[in-house]
DNA sequence: CCTTGACTTAGAGTTAGCTATAACTGTTAG
DNA sequence: CTAACAGTTATAGCTAACTCTAAGTCAAGG
């Protein structure tokens, strides 16, 4: 049933203990249990939620917002449509960012080609 | 002669002046002109400069880096090598990049798909 | 001449996101 | 039994990249 301790969910995950505790002290990560001796113990699902948690913040979701977005996830059905054209919204930005990241590389590129 | 005051060079490269003599102070733009009372003048060169850091910075360099590039720029052919490298491997830190922002993309889809 | 406004400088303050320290506790191997 | 170890909390410190403030300068319009 306990799945992960911190250092095994750590490596799991390839984050530090310190960026755990903090994820969950900033309230990303509620409802982390905790084992008789009050040392957190992962569940699967924790690393799932810590694995999407890595794809919004790295495709540049603050972690504010996704806290927020948690927060309606936690609230079920009735906040889909909010929690929905969030990640629509989030969507499009990164639709646009690959786009900026295309461009760039073609100046990076073109750089390389100069030669001089 | 005198192309842009520093609120045009702002407006122009979507950068605030502060952050441009942020810039200036530390060291990534070197060479920029000033008037009789001690006016900057930015030049057009300095204009497409500023546009290249805003590519390296955008694809994830740091000023300290972006700084060490333009000091390799600064010395001419003789360090042409080791600049380009620089730029090799950052287009190979973008390919990567863009191909993350792929994967992480499709995890957003999947999410949107979901209807849950 | 006087005010206005855009500029100058040095340096302080802010924000995000960690990262580390100190002091402590419970588990385990010898 | 005890020493080492892996965890705990609260809180302080750090870095990057701005962002702003204060006090002052200068050129131009009325």
């Amino acid at each position: 049933m306990s799945l992960y301790t911190i250092s095994q969910a750590s490596a799991e995950v390839d984050l530090t203990p310190y960026t755990l505790r903090y994820y969950e002290k900033e309230g990303l990560l509620p409802g982390v249990k905790k084992d008789s001796a009050g040392r957190r113990n992962y569940q699967a699902d924790d690393i799932q939620r810590i694995g999407f948690i890595k794809c919004l913040k790295g495709t540049g979701m603050s972690l504010k917002q996704i806290k927020e977005y948690g927060s309606l996830y936690a609230q079920g059905k009735k906040k889909f449509e909010e929690r929905n054209a969030m990640l629509e919204s989030h969507k499009a930005k990164i639709l646009l960012e690959i786009k900026t990241q295309k461009k760039y590389l073609k100046m990076v590129e073109a750089k390389i080609q100069m030669k001089i």
